[in-house]
DNA sequence: GAAATACATCAATATATCTTGATATATATC
DNA sequence: GATATATATCAAGATATATTGATGTATTTC
């Protein structure tokens, strides 16, 4: 039952959904790219990218100081669902701002 | 968004995901049978099943003074596949006690 | 090893959700 | 049509979750 709540209520954030569908469209993305992306503060981005990671919907692969986010695949059935109609949402998705790979990031 | 955060928002609670079970289990019951066998006080229970009715998860079928609540027929692939899940979770069920039909219904 | 950068966590406040008891509505029975 | 029963809704307090700003930690660079 935790496992399953911890996982729905993982979902249950328009922020999150939000930051699902951005990862789901462009791949993995360090804390830096998503935060100036999305326009988040940090603290604000960070909680939720632990939320959804410990339920299970993301994983992070740390390369120097970044933390790059991405997707976890692969996912089970529920959560695959889940991301489906995440896709088919009509969100308007902010464009992607990449400062990590400039060295532009400056936060 | 809403539609979804509405339906993920409707399975983010324990004891809603219990009535989703023994309703799965049991076939339809009136809101007095499951107030009986989930030992839970009447406004309680039936704010839970409005949640779950207006999420798409279940049908209301009155009948004279009874309302009975039911998984709704068909469910799309999301809801579907939650339900699967909250199916295979490990929940010990109370037992049924169907008053409605022995006619001691006396809430 | 000191400073700067990227990220994580904490504490306080704000906001949403759940529970409870009271009240409202609608149907059945006398 | 008055009473009783089944269900729905409302209002207040209790609990959980989100946001923000401040602080902590770890890695890189000089």
């Amino acid at each position: 039952m935790d496992i399953f709540l911890k996982t729905v209520s993982a979902l249950n954030d328009e922020t999150r959904v939000l930051i699902l569908r951005f990862l789901d469209t462009h791949g993995d993305l360090c804390v830096c790219d998503l935060q100036t992306s999305l326009d988040m503060i940090q603290s604000r981005l960070s909680r939720h990218l632990k939320i959804l990671k410990e339920a299970g919907f993301l994983r992070v692969e740390r390369r120097g100081t970044w933390a790059y986010y991405s997707i976890r695949s692969p996912l089970d059935r529920f959560r695959t669902e889940a991301l489906e109609e995440i896709r088919h949402l009509d969100i308007t998705l902010p464009p992607l701002k990449k400062l990590s790979q400039t060295g532009e990031c400056t936060l």
